[in-house]
DNA sequence: TAGTTTTAAGTTTTT
DNA sequence: CTTAAAACTA
């Protein structure tokens, strides 16, 4: 038992428990994954147990594959183990017994916007908004497992029109045959309830269930939790009441807190010992997560002691933010490589001291910037960019988002459940066919969704011409891909009928990419785009490229194609791609960094209003509180905090106050820098813009090039520095490169004329608009 | 009615 | 500044 040699008295009891339920109070950093894989490996080589008989849920995509490698790296065996998110486990489920409750295993699972979409016909006169908000309360009443007859429903919403549109859509959503999120863990407790005979296969089958993020458990999923639990099965969860952060998505603390009550016997361990962070950076985190109430209590204790003080850096705003943080970054790489230039003596007195002085060499990739809204990282995006600074936006969903591959999926998604009324909807006339909406309700109400329903209906009812001729273009391309699912071969039935498409030249790949390519092309809705997509070249055929490279992992079956949409629903990360490899910075929201960690952390936007927002109050304050707590104990040696005293929202700059956090804080645990506001003790003043400023503009080799930070510095007076001089060369965002050709000074201060290399001539005041115009090359 | 232009509105966090 | 809804034109 060699494995267990590494773990401290605590861990190794945790492993080795057995019988009772076992919850596992772990703190952050205390080892918990190391626990839990550890544990998976101890049951299959010391207990004997069957790896296929274990079953480990966890909330994210990247938890499940990260616990399966290493536990198979323990043991190989471990590789036969359920390892899933608790979603991912449903599906499984549904597909194998969903016809118990009516499903059929070719399900789709609808994302928030279907249900959107679907929910917006069944309440075709509210207001978007409107839709919005029920689809929510939807969500959150499955999360409670409250269906629509429940009487209790009126936690969720009080009147009883919620309960009748919760009605309709319910049925709406069984006409279509497929599911929503939430229905991929109520159904599943559903049908163990009113089939015990499966309930018992379950129960049979798995005889260790281990739960990790328990703390982020819903009701529903606790119920879930209990229909596959029995005395005789063995029940182990893994939480921190200090790292529930998905309140807002239905997430019950009381889960953890009431797991004792719930599962009578339960013993409790807790894990306590840091062996992430520094104890300055595990003093700051717990100095603001120590203002919540009704905590379990745990005392966290920081295993490597010492460590340097987090830095506070109050800035101007958040392109000074952004430059900020991406000459830090870029300083500690350089000063790791060796390459210690003069100018980071300059920067030396400032925060810069630290990083430069590292005696380990730092990677890009040691750094990870932190925002509270994924649309913050813009600024960052558009600063590493500029200065050549490698970087990776962690779980930014834009691609699917995108109104191309929606648009593919949509007919994906109708291809493999042809009472898809939502894909339907979306596709059947676009591109334009003439089916409009008169049409397309008579055939939603019809459920006439094939080419001989349509025509069916056509020879009884009244559809136009115009409009019959667009739905036999539209099934026929339909049928034509499905006939290609089903051998092979493209069946061109009626070649009549079929329309002649322009073609923009997608490549077919292996597996079902050939199908993916069929579509796009076929359905006209790649040449739509193409065409639509002026602007931005042919981006978007690139993206429809992307989709069906991917699906070229898949088999071009029926099957194949409900794995590859099932894949798209519950895993949007696109972490398995290419990009995932090399060293890079990386750009990621509080809320995606749980359960990771890395050396240095910057968290940025400390404002009131960002972070936390403006209206959180209450438990939703708590709840803020713990994702600060969160993101300051992801950082093992280097944390870094920032706060702008103006902050641009809708293209306006608005000034902003200091988060309510940053005066919870261990100031005393903080080294200050920049303008800070009154109150904070150990400020230093107007310090910040001249040395930080300097460094920033004249460092402009390679991949720092050229920096605005002496323009801008300070209440709208440039440094010495950043005067603007006749010949300066300077670089635009619009404009691109040109050179200073006349400097005036008028009341408002200097006003710059600027010739550009394309012709163009700008002028500008300095103090106002220096931020578009970036100063190059040596500054004195 | 299809597609474009104008105007208004609005930004959490994610399986 | 970006996106969605409303108004407008061919």
């Amino acid at each position: 038992m060699q494995y267990l040699s590494h773990l401290n008295p605590e861990q190794q009891r945790a492993v080795q428990h057995t019988g009772k339920p076992l919850l596992i109070l772990a703190g952050a950093g205390s080892g918990k994954t190391r626990v839990i894989t550890t544990k998976v490996a101890w049951l299959i080589r010391e207990r004997g147990t069957d790896p296929r008989s274990i079953l480990a849920v966890t909330f994210t995509n990247k938890a499940a594959r990260e616990m399966a490698e290493r536990a198979r790296l323990i043991d190989e065996r471990a590789g036969d183990a359920m390892i899933r998110t608790f979603h991912s486990f449903g599906a499984w489920f549904l597909r194998r017994n969903g016809n118990l409750a009516g499903l059929d295993s070719g399900f789709v699972i609808y994302d928030d916007d279907d249900v959107v979409s679907l929910l917006g016909v069944i309440m075709d006169d509210s207001p978007k908004a409107e839709v919005r908000e029920t689809a929510y309360k939807i969500s959150r009443a499955k999360d409670l497992f409250l269906s629509p007859g429940d009487p209790e429903l009126v936690l969720v919403e009080p009147g009883k029109k919620f309960r009748n549109i919760y009605t309709l859509y319910e049925e709406r959503l069984a006409k279509t045959g497929n599911v929503d999120f939430g229905d991929l863990i109520k159904k599943p407790v559903e049908i163990m309830r009113g089939h015990p005979e499966t309930a018992s296969r379950f129960r049979g089958r798995f005889r260790v269930i281990m739960v990790d993020e328990y703390q982020d458990a819903n009701v529903a999923q606790f119920e879930l939790l209990k229909e596959l639990y029995s005395p005789e099965n063995y029940l182990c969860v893994v939480g921190d009441d200090d790292q529930s952060i998905y309140r807002f998505r239905g997430a019950e603390v009381r889960n953890i807190l009431e797991f004792p009550e719930r599962f009578p016997g339960t013993e409790i361990i807790k894990l306590e010992r840091n062996y992430r962070s520094t104890e300055q950076i595990l003093r700051t985190a717990s100095s603001v997560v120590d203002h919540n109430a009704g905590r379990l209590g745990k005392t966290l204790r920081a295993e490597r002691g010492g460590g340097k003080l987090p830095v506070l850096a109050f800035l101007p705003d958040q392109d000074e933010e952004a430059a900020y943080c991406a000459i830090l970054i870029a300083n500690s790489v350089k000063a790791g490589a060796g390459k210690r230039a003069s100018w980071q003596e300059d920067a030396s007195k400032g925060s810069l001291k630290d990083a430069s002085k590292e005696a380990n060499p730092a990677a890009w990739s040691d750094w990870a910037v932190l925002y509270r809204t994924n649309a913050q990282s813009l600024s960052f995006e558009t600063e590493f960019l500029r200065r050549g600074i490698p970087y990776r936006v962690v779980g930014s969903l834009k691609f699917y988002e995108r109104e191309e591959i929606k648009d593919l999926l949509a007919l994906l998604s109708f291809l493999a459940n042809p009472r898809d009324e939502v894909a339907f909807r979306r596709m059947v006339n676009k591109p334009a066919r003439g089916v409009g909406p008169v049409t397309v309700e008579r055939i939603v109400e019809a459920g006439a969704f094939s080419a001989e329903a349509a025509a069916d209906l056509a020879m009884s009812g009244d559809l136009s011409a115009r409009a019959k001729a667009g739905l036999e273009t539209f099934f026929s391309m339909i049928e034509n891909a499905r006939s290609l699912l089903v051998d092979g071969t493209a069946a061109e039935k009626t070649g009549k009928k079929r329309q002649a498409v322009k073609r923009t030249g997608l490549k077919a790949g292996e597996g079902l990419s050939a199908l993916v390519v069929t579509l796009a092309e076929d359905s006209g809705i790649a040449a739509y785009h193409e065409e639509h997509d002026e602007i931005a070249g042919n981006q978007r055929v690139f993206n429809l490229q992307e989709l069906a490279n991917a699906a070229s992992l898949y088999k071009p079956s029926a099957e194949g194609l409900l794995e590859f949409l099932e894949h798209i629903e519950l895993d949007r990360s696109m972490e398995d791609n290419s990009k995932n490899s090399g060293d890079a910075v990386t750009l990621i929201t509080f809320h995606n960094t749980k359960g990771l960690e890395f050396p240095r952390v910057i968290m940025t936007g400390l404002e009131q209003g960002v972070f936390p927002r403006d209206d959180k109050t209450g438990a939703d304050l708590e709840e803020e509180r713990r994702l600060f707590y969160v993101g300051a104990t992801r950082a093992m040696d280097e944390l870094y905090l920032t706060s702008c005293a103006v902050r641009r929202m809708f293209g306006r700059t608005m000034p902003s106050e200091p988060s309510l956090f940053l005066w919870e804080v261990d100031r005393k645990g903080l080294r200050i820098i920049g303008a800070a506001p009154c109150g904070f003790a150990g400020s230093t003043g107007g310090g910040y813009s001249g040395r930080y400023g300097r460094s920033a503009v004249s460092g402009g080799t390679g991949g720092i090039s050229g920096g605005m930070g002496a323009n801008r510095a300070g209440a709208g007076k440039p440094s010495s520095d950043g005067r603007w001089r006749t010949g300066d060369r300077v670089f635009h965002d619009d404009h691109g490169y040109g050179a200073v050709i006349a400097v005036r000074e008028e009341e408002d201060g200097p006003v710059i004329s600027v010739h550009f290399d394309t012709g163009a001539e700008t002028r500008f005041l300095s103090r106002y608009q220096s931020r578009q115009y970036t100063k190059i090359g040596g500054d004195s």
